[in-house]
DNA sequence: CTTTTTCTATGGTGATCACCATAATATGGC
DNA sequence: GCCATATTATGGTGATCACCATAGAAAAAG
């Protein structure tokens, strides 16, 4: 018995979206059936945990695809430090650009609302942070940095650009991760030079 | 015709407070009112302008208090960046440990609603971030920064606190900011050492 | 005390919220 | 065509949303 719709995959890439836009208590239901195009009538038979259900597939979506993204950027700079923090860096900035700094991070903005999330869509935000944050380490340990270094700096790489994703919306320009690109050119210049 | 109640005040007061907690949508008027102790037939008498008017003077407040500290660790750094930047670390690390990691940042919360911000409030969340850095940046070109890497260097860094705050809430410790402070310590130890 | 201003109580507006019960309709396998 | 499952329409639930009109109470000024 084989889907025979796309309702459901269209309600979540919605639901993603507009939570990324607006946030999640800002954004109701009806807003993304009817942005989705879904009909109003099916909604709870696809996702009869509903909105929560809802938020927890979109973030679902969300973070694979990051992971894909920064999996991407640490392949292709293999051994290279400086090259994957400024890839990464340029990759954000790229994608608020061509949004028109519309799009926020799912995750910040989920962890920005925690009171309203339950406890199992807390959890998948907390380990859309820790996945990241890992991968991130792992380059560096591949750089080798030692163990303790390369989550320091993983985990203050992704607070950098959490933060710097803030800013760029508010001020609708990607100087802000240029400067991140900067300081840390300056860090390892200073290193080697 | 001097003021006889304190009731505008404490609504003040109660919505900076669930703003930062819950955000700006997700906390209701009768929840502010309520939590506030103030008279629910007074709201409108006090903020003719309703949701809005509150949370820019909430916004105001929070902004001037956060500058003053921001001030107040410069005036007792002078001239050491390192010193500087560990202080802003701490401070913060320290504010959110207090309050059981339940507190984010209000301009950071209201940047994540921005599409039901109107653009009187937009300009001040903006102008509390363009203000806290511009501190920032005074404080590394008294430490002989040049300017361009004065202001770099401090965008990063407000950057840099806006994340870690997000992800010290998620997950109930201050560690990242730890992570924060030895990223920064390596990066001057290696310009020094 | 009277007047003027400041503040609050009451009770409502229509809109939207997430959610759901029921029944009808498609669509597949047989 | 028949049956079972998958999907949708309809029409609602009570709750909460921001907001407001009106009137009354409290307090300062004269």
């Amino acid at each position: 018995m084989p889907r025979k719709t796309d309702a459901r995959a269209r309600a979540i890439a919605t639901a993603e979206r507009l939570f990324r836009i607006q946030g999640y208590t800002a954004t109701g239901l009806s807003q993304i059936i009817e942005e989705s195009g879904a009909p109003k009538g099916s909604f709870y038979f696809h996702f009869p945990r509903g909105k929560a259900q809802l938020a927890e597939e979109a973030i679902d979506h969300y973070v694979a695809t990051r992971i894909a993204v920064l999996r991407n950027i640490s392949a292709s700079t293999t051994g290279d430090a400086l090259s994957f923090v400024h890839q990464i860096f340029g990759t954000f900035a790229a994608e608020m650009v061509a949004s028109d700094f519309q799009y926020g991070c799912l995750m910040q903005n989920l962890a920005n609302e925690l009171p309203a999330l339950d406890a199992e869509l807390t959890k998948r935000v907390a380990r859309g942070f820790a996945d990241s944050t890992e991968i991130v380490a792992e380059h560096f340990r591949g750089c080798g940095f030692a163990p303790a270094r390369a989550s320091s700096t993983a985990s203050a790489l992704v607070a950098a650009v959490e933060g710097a994703r803030t800013i760029a919306r508010l001020e609708r320009t990607p100087a802000i991760f240029e400067a991140l690109a900067d300081v840390s050119a300056l860090r390892w210049a200073a290193r080697e030079g």
